[in-house]
DNA sequence: GCCAACGTTGGC
DNA sequence: GCCAACGTTGGC
């Protein structure tokens, strides 16, 4: 079992929105980036991710579950982009913001900080208590 | 709105 | 296979 993150921009796709839609969950479409679709690939079913909010906000604000394996993206015909479907588990009682993360050296070499460009990416479990016991979980 | 960082594309 | 040009992301 494994740890990630995901980021979206808000106001195109939102932790909210992400709530909507309950345990049936949503892909995560739209991904064009090689490294990013890899990490997807190598999800298993039950393996956790965060759900950052990009641009506005900038913050861990929610938990999510890999509930379907990387299939065909079905935003493209393009063969090369897959995705996998993720659903909400909880919302993170205080939200982590990148200025948190950057200020706590335990996270000083997570991608989140180091790899600001990469829209999912792996989280080690060391990371992944740090954000949770700074957002109260 | 700007710009740095990074990934991708295409000419050679 | 190299590298310049270009496009995109995302923090500020």
């Amino acid at each position: 079992m494994r740890y990630w993150l995901f980021k979206s921009e808000p106001d195109v796709w939102s932790w909210d929105m992400q709530v909507a839609k309950g345990a049936a969950g949503e892909e995560w479409n739209g991904v064009r980036n090689y490294q990013a679709r890899n990490n997807m690939r190598a999800m298993e079913l039950g393996d956790l991710g965060f759900f950052y909010h990009s641009n506005i906000g900038k913050e861990v604000v929610g938990i999510v579950e890999v509930c379907a394996l990387s299939h065909p993206d079905s935003t493209t015909d393009d063969p090369r982009w897959d995705c996998v479907d993720i659903r909400a588990v909880k919302p993170v009682p205080r939200p982590v913001s990148l200025e948190m993360a950057k200020a706590d050296p335990r996270l000083a070499n997570m991608a989140l900080v180091t790899n600001t460009r990469l829209s999912v990416q792996p989280v080690t479990e060391a990371e992944w208590k740090v954000i949770c016991e700074l957002g109260g979980l």
